[in-house]
RNA sequence: GGCUCCGUAGCCAAGUGGCUAAGGCAGCGGAUUGCAAAUCCGCCAUCGUGGGUUCAACUCCCACCGGAGCCUCCA
């Protein structure tokens, strides 16, 4: 059995939790996906980046992990979008799903085994419902099916609301209920809706019970993590969660992981904007009002037109964004805008930096050299021989960074622990003075070497570094003719340097910033570099 | 009304019952540079307010103020 020191924060018992799988070295886990109506927005990508490093940290911590993410492609926002377009439930799912899983493309979100949509699954979320029927949990009304919240004493366990606080879906399927709080498993198709089969009739599933019955199949009756939005605890979760612990008489899921919601920074201006106006109106009794008002334009809801998800990528990049999901805590609630997102992007920008260095100064590729092969697994780390402090730190703020992960997926202390690695190996090349020839011993470059294996194992399990930072423009003919004409630009300047012709240096150097290009002078020459900060 | 959660420097953000409260952005001082940039070194917080528990609290408890979420579809 895998040792590890993993804890995890469990929604379910409030508390942090020693890390205990069910079967040793192996991991299920399930996080609900999008229902996929409409584009995908950067809330949607909370969840998929922290289980992506979760499954990332968890396989280098010696575990065997399955990650199930479900496509929700049946349900009533799929039916009213698709009609409001003109074209089918099936058609805009396809479209829905592939812009989703391009986005998670660009995050670098690779890690998922499987993928199962609701309306290939159709076969076992009837079993499922049918279950539930012989084991006296659910109810048949007209073509309807329902859960009977009262048959199930521990209902609201997960959420903590007791079942008489319910307020129930309402509408037209609330007179065929026995109690407010039961839920939808089944749901009699009108006429002209998509619809499936089943013992009660033409019809599909209800939204939750697609869940219990697609991680059954793939991971069994109990798995070890579930997780997703704090915002879908309750219904969502509960009701999944009852289900399937009525329907097996054992637990569904060990630990449930909720990530905190993204909140848009322009919409929290506005939140400014309307009570400064407030005030210089005299209107300071009524401050809270509308405050509370903008709260429910500050939430990020795909109704409200908080798409272009794509457009955020582009202007920002993929790994921008994921490392800016990185950098805090996954339960916070965390405020996203350009302003944000740029700041974390300027951080970023350090680190390649100094992977360029190294690469100027080793003739190693960072990326993808033989030489920079790392371990892929914590316990087959080996400590680099060497008195020197600087690398001797990265070693220490390793340990750092993999305890920090191992208390709940600390992200947010484990970044810090990375810039801390970068400015060692900075410091490490200057007091090494490797920028100058004769700093360069074989053993040096051996500990240069060693010090990034460190950088690039821990940027791994972040999902960062994986790959040269996308430039705008990369393919192969214009970078090569950019290459050559920034070595021209570059020799120009020199010898207008070595002339001390500083005004035409400089007029060289200025140009170059005004164009977004920045110079780095060193000892054996200069270097640049694109300066991105939008 | 019920149930959660949060309030740490100009901004973002970890964290802890007692040792110097991480890190980033911005800023300032120094080294380096022809000048810059980059890099390195240094500076920059008593943890919303008021009580309480304790030998000791920013960390636990209570109250208050402020903010967020859920209770209806939402990652």
């Amino acid at each position: 059995m895998t040792t590890n020191s993993i804890r995890i924060y469990n929604t379910l018992t409030k508390t942090k939790e020693p890390f205990q799988t069910i079967e040793p070295d192996r991991v299920g886990m399930y996080l609900c996906g999008p229902t996929v109506y409409a584009e995908a927005h950067i809330g949607h990508m909370v969840g998929p980046v922290i289980f992506d490093t979760i499954k990332r940290y968890l396989v280098y911590s010696g575990f065997e992990v399955t990650w199930v993410v479900n496509i929700t492609d049946v349900d009533d926002k799929l039916i009213n979008k698709s009609r409001e377009k003109g074209i089918s439930m099936f058609q805009l799912a396809t479209a829905m799903t592939a812009d989703y899983l391009s986005n998670l493309q660009s995050l670098g979100v690779d890690q998922i085994d499987h993928l199962p949509r609701a309306t290939d699954s159709m076969d076992e979320i009837i079993l499922f419902v049918q279950e539930l029927i012989e084991r006296g949990f659910a109810y048949v009304n007209g073509g309807d099916v329902f859960f009977d919240v009262m048959k199930d004493p521990q209902y609201g366990q997960l959420s903590n609301r007791s079942v008489d606080s319910q307020q129930g879906e309402g509408g037209d399927a609330a007179s065929r209920k026995r109690s407010p709080g039961d839920f939808a498993l089944w749901k009699s198709a009108r006429p002209d809706e998509p619809s499936w089969k089943s013992p009660w009739g033409q019809g599909r599933p209800g939204w939750h019970i697609e869940c219990s019955a697609m991680s059954r199949r793939i991971l069994g009756k109990t798995f070890d993590i579930h997780g997703g939005g704090l915002d879908l605890v309750f219904p969502h979760h509960e009701n999944e969660l009852a289900q399937s612990r009525c329907c097996h008489g054992q637990p569904m899921v060990t630990y449930w992981l909720h990530n905190g919601l993204m909140q848009a920074a322009e919409a929290k201006g506005k939140v400014g904007g309307k009570n400064d106006r407030a005030e210089s109106t005299g209107a300071e009794v009524t401050a809270q009002q509308p405050t509370a008002q903008a709260t429910s334009e500050t939430k990020i809801s795909r109704s409200k037109g908080a798409g272009g998800l794509a457009k955020l990528i582009e202007r920002h990049t993929g790994e921008r964004i994921r490392f800016f999901l990185l950098r805090s805590h996954y339960r916070s609630t965390t405020i996203f805008g350009d302003e944000q997102l740029a700041e974390a992007g300027a951080s970023l920008e350090a680190f390649y930096r100094l992977i360029q260095r190294f690469e100027r100064l080793t003739g190693v590729s960072f990326y993808d050299d033989v030489a920079m092969a790392y371990n892929h697994k914590r316990k087959t780390f080996v400590e680099p021989t060497t008195s020197n402090e600087a690398i001797k730190e990265v070693v220490r703020l390793r340990e750092a960074f993999l305890s920090k992960m191992d208390d709940d997926f600390n992200t947010g202390g484990a970044t810090g622990d990375l810039f801390e690695v970068a400015r060692c190996m900075n410091r490490f090349i200057d007091e090494a003075k490797l920028e100058e020839a004769a700093g360069r011993s074989q053993e040096n470059l051996g500990l240069f070497v060693a010090g990034m294996k460190i950088l690039k194992e821990l940027g791994a399990i972040l999902g960062i570094f994986m790959k040269p930072p996308k430039q705008s423009g990369n393919n192969q003919d214009s970078q090569e003719l950019l290459d050559g004409l920034m070595k021209l630009l570059i020799q120009v300047r020199t010898d207008a340097r070595t002339k001390r012709d500083f005004a035409m240096s400089d007029s060289v150097r200025d140009g170059l910033i005004a164009i977004g290009v920045a110079l780095q002078d060193g000892k054996e020459g200069t270097t640049w570099s694109i300066a991105k900060s939008t």
